[in-house]
RNA sequence: CGCGGGAUGGAGCAGCCAGGUAGCUCGUCAGGCUCAUAACCUGAAGGUCGUAGGUUCAAAUCCUACUCCCGCAACCA
């Protein structure tokens, strides 16, 4: 069975202008401003996300890994690092051959159609990559032959022939996994013969001992933690056995050819994983349009790929960092794998099979793309799986972003407006509620930035949720609605609608990763567009100047009204 | 004895790795407010943290056994 690949991206690379870039599809993809640093002190911090197989339709999963990794590029971003996020799809293998068979077109024509799927998709969602990788590129097969060439000199391949029962109708080899009860291989395979082939095969074995000590030395080796015990395990289960890398042409063609050996592709994984270091520019000639691969490949800032669990155990945890392992790259150059989990149906796996898939277009049409992108990295534990339920998605936006947040932004400006005409005064001597909602905004900052850095979204946005509510309450407390009635008390009233006005324009920097549109709007309600450029190290209390005069509210998460059924 | 995860007030979860008054959201009940997107705020009820043992001054957290649920089970070349 083949499973998606994932992959990442990257960012900006320093010097260049911000402004529009070409995407692939050759619509136009908005560039976040990068602040440039010098790269010889600062390595990129280079993501990937599996790269999705386009023989289906994109669902809720595919969509929460892209998600998932554009917010953590935003985030990083946003903390003042340059960035690149690289995704893409796996585009070659037999099903994909044998879906265009079925509907009568090349494989070129289908892998065109399905790839179609997932770049609108990601526009949809505002999932903004840098690179894409898409495994029919020429670039991405030179790479793969390239690296293949080597392994063969340097005698990581070898010739075996194989020799096992084999279903005609699935064209695949058996295993005893497959016969049922009685021990005999079920109707379902059709005509089952004994057949001899020969294929090639990467010595992974020689490389299992290394990546047990690699993995017991190194802690952020795969994240979370519990993972990698899965993964020791069936290391422990998998040694003393090679990795066959080929497929002969007259039962797939449709894939990568061997250098060395013209009547073989290669297999799925021997092309789909080195994706992530093809299109990072490794082993590219200057003028291939690929990023600088010293820079993003660093032993300081390693790379991090973003894969499901499904994938961990064989491919990404020992096929990728083996293969890696015999390219030369040392323990400090091996990515870190930052595993998350499913989103389940009714506590069930999700399945086309039994129906109850759920497409991330329909939820967006429905909902919102905001609502869409919020619930995805907030009603999960980055690593854990989670039920999807729509009523959830409904309750956490209705709540946390309509009638908390929105609503803060809301009433903050509207009795600005009302009462001060817009004018906004810093202040000076603070109370002690003015100093513990300051002092709330620092703390819920930190504690928001502490989780981001651990991947932990939906633990950051509750703590910039911990401070909005904060706001509210300081507003019931302070009531700047009684004292806009007392002419004296002018000075005090300006003090505390800063203190909304400035924790609103923070609440609006800190949201961007994940929802960067509504953060535009709050920061252009404030009529302060330039918050967005801003970085975490620019937070300080006081983003807003002494005098300056706000927009007029409007409401920038409008609630979600749930028609009751009759 | 295959492997991993889960079992925490009505619902959904966090906390467990680095033991020390059980936390969050929704829901429920009561009250307050009226600037605001019928939004906001306060308070209350509700849990023997799956079961049984063990370690400890102290266990949701560590150890052992067990029960139930979920997923995976490489190699399929």
């Amino acid at each position: 069975m083949r499973k998606p690949v994932i992959m990442l991206r990257f960012c900006e690379e320093s010097g260049s202008m911000p402004g529009e870039r070409v995407s692939p599809n050759g619509r136009f993809l908005s560039i976040p401003v990068i602040r440039t640093r010098s790269s010889f002190l600062f390595p990129m911090f280079y993501l990937t996300t599996a790269i999705d197989y386009t023989n289906g339709s994109p669902h809720i999963g595919h969509a929460y890994e892209k998600v998932l990794a554009d917010v953590i590029t935003r985030y990083r971003r946003l903390r003042g690092d340059e960035a690149y996020f690289l995704t893409g799809v796996d585009q070659h293998g037999q099903k994909v051959q044998q879906t265009a068979e079925k509907q009568g077109v090349t494989p070129e024509v289908f892998v065109e159609r399905t790839t179609e799927k997932f770049l609108a998709l990601w526009e949809k969602l505002g999932v903004h990559y840098d690179g894409w990788a898409a495994t029919t590129d020429t670039r991405h097969k030179q790479c793969v032959q390239a690296i293949l060439t080597t392994l063969m000199e340097q005698g990581q391949l070898y010739q075996h022939a194989h020799s096992g029962h084999y279903s005609v109708r699935q064209e695949q080899f058996l295993s005893d996994r497959d016969r049922d009860a009685s021990g005999q291989f079920g109707p379902e395979w059709g005509e089952v013969v004994v057949i001899e082939e020969d294929n090639w095969y990467f010595k992974l074995s020689e490389h299992t001992e290394w990546l047990k000590s690699y993995l017991e030395t190194t802690p952020d080796a795969v994240l979370p933690g519990f993972r990698k015990s899965e993964l020791l395990n069936a290391l422990e289960r998998n040694s003393g056995i090679d990795l066959c890398i080929s497929r002969p042409k007259e039962r797939l063609h449709w894939g990568i050819e061997l250098p060395f050996a013209p009547d073989y592709v290669t297999y799925v994984w021997f092309d789909a994983l080195i994706n992530y270091v093809s299109f990072a520019g490794y082993l590219a000639p200057p003028d291939a349009a690929l990023p600088d691969f010293t820079r993003l490949w660093t032993a300081d800032e390693r790379p991090v790929h973003i894969i499901g669990k499904d994938i961990l155990v064989p491919a990404h945890g020992i096929y990728w960092l083996c293969m890696l392992h015999a390219m030369g790259f040392s323990n400090d150059l091996m990515p870190r794998l930052l595993v998350h989990g499913w989103w389940n149906i009714r506590g069930e796996k999700m399945s086309k099979s039994t129906g109850n898939s759920v497409d991330p277009n329909d939820l967006a049409d429905q909902f919102g793309v905001e609502a869409l992108r919020y619930y995805l990295v907030r009603d999960i534990t980055t690593g854990k799986d989670s039920d999807f339920d729509g009523a959830r998605l409904i309750m956490l936006y209705n709540t946390e972003l309509a009638n908390e947040l929105g609503n803060l932004c809301n009433r903050a400006l509207n009795m600005s407006q009302r009462f001060t005409g817009g004018v906004l005064q810093c202040g000076g001597a603070f109370t002690e509620d003015d100093l513990a909602l300051q002092s709330s905004l620092a703390q819920c900052s930190a504690a928001y930035r502490a989780a981001m850095d651990d991947f932990d979204v939906s633990k950051a946005l509750e703590a910039l949720n911990r401070h909005v509510v904060h706001c509210n309450g300081y507003a019931e407390r302070m009531k700047p609605w009684e004292l806009n009635k007392n002419p004296e008390q002018k000075g005090r009233l300006a003090t505390v609608l800063y203190h909304l006005a400035e924790s609103v324009a923070h609440a609006a920097i800190l949201l961007s990763p994940v929802l960067p549109e509504a953060a535009a709007k709050l920061a252009a309600q404030l009529d302060a567009p330039a918050l967005t450029q801003l970085k975490l190290p620019d937070l300080r209390w006081g983003l807003l100047a002494d005098g300056h005069c706000i927009g007029k509210p409007m409401p920038v998460f409008p609630r979600i009204i749930v028609e009751e059924p009759t």
